[in-house]
DNA sequence: TGTACATCAGTGAACGCGCGTTCACTGATGTAC
DNA sequence: TGTACATCAGTGAACGCGCGTTCACTGATGTAC
């Protein structure tokens, strides 16, 4: 039987302990070993051999799993996508029980994850991974942007429809300030600035003044 | 006499030509260095030995002028900052001769230094450099951020003073907007996305609505 | 149920390489007199 | 103006180290019969 995934070291991370000569679930650690490294040291920070070194394998043994570090990096940028596709899916949630609301724990969704999986967030957006490096990671991608999409299209329908805009457009005004926020106030590390107030409320009044002036009222 | 800054190599950049014992400007060459190899590989992506053979010097030489690669990189970044510091003030020209153009002036300097000057802005914003390893820097880092407040702090008179908004979120509000857009979509790399607009343009429809949303109107 | 065999995943030793850093040194420059 | 000397900036050789990568190997697992 193989091991499930997750279920070794009692799932807890932290450098293998020991175990048979087969690990049965190395591609994961590696993972996990870049994630926590990641977090630790910056996405240019380790090497393929501290992943493996933290994994308890051979300098030898990712080559089974991983072409090279860059392609074990873009796998973790991969899997951040989609986790966080399916964390602003959840907030979302089709815009019920109400647009704003739904608006609202969207981006507060976004900082979320930018704050609590800063590693992920890191790999996804500053690990400079190209995204044609792999169709699956621009799928990914991609997906986590349509999501954002799908919630400006419902917001701009509520627009008086001669001022209009269209919905790609104000998709990524949302994305980029808020991933503006999330890079220079969001994260943990010691880059970041000081603010005079929690990034959540900073979006949020950014984006009441931003809806206000597209002529959205927070009433409704 | 000594060489004047940047008058060796025609100042064209550039591994070094023939020269005597004394390379004479070495500080200048580390930093161009720096700037040559982070717009070529980021800010991670080169050594301090790859510094010292770009300038065309002796693996130790570096050691004359700075303490580590850290030093050299939070150096460009100083500089960096200074030079963003003076590009927005001339662009702001303190509101001259009216408030909204200077704004959006302000604001397409910012795009162009992100644009224009990637390994800076790299070194700034992307290179992991603690504001705190240097007071030097951080003074750099919030002098530009002060032409921004000053910035936000004209345009929050113009708002009906039972709805203005703290001039310092405003200036935040910018900065992150800003800063997202140039980190998404404003610069050459690879890891850029697509957008079907410049990038100019995204942010100048994003402020409209944003002052808009504020109750400033464009026509003042 | 047992056994032979194929496949798989990780080993560990080896290699060449470039890095960071130090050191005594030396060539060039500036200055006191 | 000349000369002795101090200071400075860069040299080049050396070191230990860890990395990336390869290789023949071996232990473990799965499966055909």
């Amino acid at each position: 039987m193989r091991w499930t995934k997750g279920d070794r070291d009692g799932g807890s991370g932290g450098p293998a302990g020991p175990r048979g000569y087969h690990h049965g679930n190395l591609k994961e650690a590696l993972v996990r070993a870049a994630l926590e490294l990641i977090a630790e040291k910056g996405p240019a920070g380790f090497t393929f051999a501290d992943a493996a070194r933290w994994a308890g394998v051979s300098p030898a043994a990712p080559y089974r799993h991983f072409r090279d570090r860059d392609e074990l990096v873009a796998d973790v940028a991969r899997r951040g996508f989609d986790l966080f596709t399916a964390a602003l899916t959840k907030a979302w949630d089709d815009g019920k029980p109400e647009l704003m609301a739904a608006f609202d724990r969207l981006g507060r969704a976004y900082l979320d994850f930018a704050k609590h999986q800063p590693a992920y967030y890191s790999a996804m957006f500053e690990a400079g991974v190209g995204l044609d490096t792999d169709p699956q990671l621009r799928a990914a991608s991609e997906a986590a942007f349509a999501v954002l999409r799908s919630a400006a299209e419902r917001m701009v329908v509520l627009v008086p429809p001669q001022g209009r805009p269209p919905a790609l457009m104000v998709a990524l005004h949302v994305w980029s300030m808020t991933h503006g926020i999330a890079s220079l106030f969001g994260r943990g590390d010691a880059a970041r600035r000081a603010l005079p107030m929690p990034p959540e409320e900073l979006l949020e009044a950014a984006m009441l003044i931003y809806l206000r002036g597209l002529g959205i009222s927070p009433g409704r």
